[in-house]
DNA sequence: TGACCAGGTACGGTTTTCCCTAAAAACAGC
DNA sequence: GCTGTTTTTAGGGAAAACCGTACCTGGTCA
């Protein structure tokens, strides 16, 4: 393997250990390890201008916050910053996260090269990620072709997703069709929002609006 | 400390090790330690009968499936179990659960001893929870106090529960009285699931039935 | 140019939900 | 038993959601 700068950041003492300890028995060089997301991104910067760039990032995607007061940005924030810094840096992110909406977004919409979900067999399955990632492929979680697949039954649009979430926070469809006009995201009549809920709720087998809320929830996608 | 014999139910590969290194650290016996749910009470049952009983159980709650087939005890099934067995068995969950009336529910119906999240800092916490614990207190997360009360402007019953559920599965508010009928659920005609649900409503301040779905999600209620 | 199609809109009728009031039933204390 | 309180039920009117149809628009393509 071919990695020669890794940077870690998560927070959590325990995986945090084990991450090492597995990276050493891969015989990688040790990596430059911090607990937060506040102080990555200068970090990648610095190495880059210092003509000694990281070239894997191993991270998490939720992090607590220190105290309440600062809001640290979360794992999202910090590849998108790294990927916009450094677009061939390897990102591998390492985290519990299900959500299969949410798990394909970082692929699509981040363009992270790999995920490892912490789950049974993790040490295994970080060690296929970082072969695969070094031979400049992708590393796709075991299971995730298939779940992607059965999800994709209807295509969500952003503007599916903000009637969506609008329709969870209370909103009437009324009030939703305004939000959509004031927001430049025509269609906006009442009678488009009824028709696109309903082709929603036929694309997956629904009756009710609700069960659309809680099929997105699960999802992650809101 | 005093515990002698202690059980390890845990299948990420990653966690686990940390565990064990963190029990070392506080000069702990070296637990026993298995992968998932699948012989573990049979394990506290052995050791019952040959007179050295575990005194800890340390686990997780979600455990991924081997292959396809056989369905392992979750966490839960695996402390319902124990606690029956051997009701002075102390019981700490190390856990990614985050969701707040999930984990009530691990101390009121579960009457588990402990709650650590894995998360940021839970090494220190594990140490400290294993301290409350072997002086027969309780451990409650950091933060759980202040959240449990927030969460608790409503008391949902299972009648609550169960309407919630079943309006989320699509169910129409008359289909529900008729179901809550069926069941023995009592009161059940339409105006009295209304009044409930209205009520629910004003309790959380929401003005749609969806946003008691996206909420009750959330906490993991249903 | 004209036929055609797709997507957005308007609108009317039906169903469901929401909300309020009042009657009926269940329950507690005496 | 009686009485007062609380809970459940019934019903009706208003609002919102649902559903189908028809119309209008803008574009494509022959």
């Amino acid at each position: 393997m071919q990695f020669n700068h890794i940077l870690i950041v998560e927070d959590q003492d325990l995986a945090n250990l084990s991450l090492r300890l597995t990276l050493e028995g891969l015989e990688l060089p040790r990596p430059v390890h911090i607990y937060h997301t506040g102080h990555a991104l200068s970090m990648l910067k610095k190495a880059l201008s210092e003509n000694e760039p990281f070239d894997l990032l191993v991270t998490d995607l939720y992090f607590e916050e220190e105290g309440t007061a600062k809001q640290l940005p979360d794992g999202m924030e910090l590849i998108r910053g790294a990927k916009l810094l450094q677009p061939e840096l390897k990102v591998l992110v390492f985290s519990t996260e299900s959500k299969i909406a949410m798990i394909r977004g970082l692929y699509e919409d981040l363009g992270i090269d790999g995920f490892v979900r912490k789950a049974r067999g993790d040490a295994g399955e970080l060690k296929n990620a970082l072969e695969q990632l070094s031979e400049n492929r992708r590393y796709y979680p075991r299971d995730y072709r298939s779940l992607a697949a059965k999800e994709n039954q209807h295509e969500f649009t952003d503007r599916d997703k903000a009637i969506v979430r609008l329709l969870n926070e209370g909103f009437s469809q009324k009030e939703i069709a305004d939000w959509l006009e004031l927001n430049g995201m025509p269609p906006f009549r009442l009678s488009s929002v009824e028709k696109r809920l309903k082709l929603m709720r036929e694309a997956m087998n629904f009756s009710k609006n609700q069960q659309l809320i809680g099929f997105c929830k699960d999802l992650g996608m809101i």
